[in-house]
DNA sequence: TTCGTGGTGGAGAACGTTACACACAGCCTT
DNA sequence: AAGGCTGTGTGTAACGTTCTCCACCACGAA
């Protein structure tokens, strides 16, 4: 726009350029970068020095034309959930000393909003695409599969399409209602986010979750005092659904949520109504993040083991990129009860 | 690998099929495409119908060979940091009706890593880089800005080869040490991260906040009560420097933190020693993070307007993408006190 | 009629990399 | 000595876009 001069910003090294520094031709060259085979010894030497002494890094955009980009997507619907953090360090560790770059899409929950990252990354030739949880249909996430191996971590809906790693959600649930029955409650209720919406997924984490939930209450004989709220995994979704549990005439002694986050709302909304914890109201949260640890706060929560379902997750999908493995797998992790100072015996009983 | 008869993946619709399907030339339909000058209404309209129903997307990796790949990328060391999803979402947000995609990197607290991941944003065409608090030596941000569009969130280190987004700091730590005189406090002790590395910036947010907090100080006549103790910003950092500031024979009875996570981390310390919040110690954070406003902590800290800066950020960036701009600009936030329970006057002074 | 002129559409050369096909050399079998 | 491997290196056609010309047309002015 008329500023004097633009510094021509000096062209990028090419293969073109490492190729003919070395004295070597350009599939040479690229033979070298992919590690393929027939290469000797000396032609390695000679190329890879070449590269480092001109400092070049081939251009992610070209390769993907032809061949990969050394590209793994992920996809979250948002960052402030700590579960997703431990799964993001998982896949990351997994992938450090490879020549995989991983880059983080979040869509927001947004069904389609979702869909569009997604489709965005097929677009930019990623190599592989880990979806946490993905809110988006069944149908697209089984067409992406169809063209880019994928892993879905969460869902427990089992398909060929994709590898899938999951957390044992009713193991999860029953650990939580033998504890607190344990302690001697009886009225024990759930809140958990809203099952499927018509996005064909039959099994994801919340309904496997309520499904053992149920299953456990039953097999305490309690089946009858089963009470499930539904509630959107946050603070104020948490808290929303506190005001109305606890102010309910047939008022839970305990209260699981379905993730951290949305009990620490439940805390709120029963400090507000004056009920302390433990003593007046139990409550368990669910994965363990690093808000239930902290000193004020000391929920009792299910600890997912989130960093190994992410390097699972990685690893899976590095075999399947890399063509050492055609057939779908499924990878599931057991959950384990982290007992903290929210939950106590049932008092006056 | 033996499995029979790999099911052909239909190949991707090209920019050809819909030229073919609409009856007009290839360069025609990239002309709509960037919407360039040059096209009739009619053109339009043949070629717009042609991808609807050809249900036709542009890979990325092939635009990125010749033009932009309508990426930006970004970069935070952690994704557990709530401020940056504060930001995160203020980028979103103003980008989300645009045609770019945004792609995170998380890359860790080791500027190796972090290095390594802007070079792989580079790699990948991207056309705009932001670049959260990085820990990447100067030079390097520099070396890539002259390249690519580039706006660094947090540092104040002023320069015209990049868009700057900051925080006033320094106005901020003034703001709490105002704050905690009025209380009646006077030995107040200021915890941050340790300020550069010898990776040549002079001015991180945790350097700014430093002279902001001694200038404060100083203002107040408190000069030779300035007491700074380095920590890392988690929990465990805070932690440490609470145990070790709160055992010293000069005991502050205030303690202001960079940053909220290690504000909590101090207050576990605390809890250790016995020492109640806010009765027997102030303890101010900073950045306002969704930690900061859950019942059970109900800590005191500066807002920083995340989302706003982040919105600003991507602003910035698309206008030196899209060449609307060409001069580098600064642009400054001011901090809120946000007032909570974690901060008290001074009792028996 | 002739000449410009502005507005549209198209041809075709890049862009940097991969992967296929082949050439060549050296060695082992017969 | 002929033939057949095997292991290495090279030439070159893709890949799907963008973008720089260039051709064409219609129209108005001289």
């Amino acid at each position: 726009m008329g500023g004097s001069a633009t510094p021509k910003q000096n062209k990028r090294v090419t293969i073109t350029d490492v190729a003919r520094h070395a004295g070597v031709s350009v599939a040479a060259v690229s033979k070298v970068l992919r590690n393929a085979y027939g290469v000797s010894p000396g032609m390695q030497e000679k190329v890879r020095t070449a590269i480092a002494e001109l400092d070049y890094r081939p251009q992610a955009a070209a390769r993907g034309m032809r061949g990969r980009t050394y590209t793994i997507g992920v996809l979250l619907d948002n960052v402030r959930n700590a579960f997703f953090a431990d799964i993001l360090d998982g896949i990351q560790e997994e992938l450090r000393t490879s020549e995989y770059t991983v880059l983080i899409g979040a869509a927001g929950f947004d069904p389609d909003e979702q869909a569009k990252t997604i489709r965005s990354m097929v677009d930019r030739q990623m190599d592989g695409l880990i979806l946490i949880a993905p809110g988006t249909s069944r149908a697209e996430v089984l067409a992406t599969a169809a063209a880019t191996p994928t892993v879905v971590i969460g869902h427990h809906d089992g398909t060929d399409a994709h590898d899938s790693v999951v957390d044992a959600d009713d193991t999860g649930a029953g650990l939580v209602v033998d504890h607190l029955v344990a302690l001697g409650h009886r009225d024990i209720a759930l809140v958990s986010a809203p099952g499927t919406k018509a996005n064909q997924w039959k099994r994801t984490p919340e309904v496997v979750l309520t499904a053992g939930y149920r299953s456990a209450m039953e097999r305490h004989g309690l089946a009858e005092r089963v009470q499930v709220h539904h509630a959107a995994y946050s603070d104020e979704g948490g808290f929303k659904a506190g005001m109305t549990l606890l102010t309910d005439e047939r008022r839970p002694t305990a209260v699981m949520a379905g993730a951290d986050v949305a009990a620490l709302g439940i805390y709120r909304a029963a400090h507000e109504l004056g009920l302390r914890i433990p003593e007046d109201l139990s409550l368990v949260g669910y994965n363990n993040t690093a808000l239930a640890a902290l000193a004020t706060v000391q929920l009792t929560s299910v600890d997912q083991a989130g960093h190994t379902m992410g390097s699972s997750a990685a690893r899976m999908l590095i075999e399947r990129v890399e063509g050492r493995r055609d057939r779908a797998m499924q990878t599931s992790m057991t959950p384990r009860l982290v007992v903290r100072g929210s939950t106590a015996a049932l008092s006056g009983s």
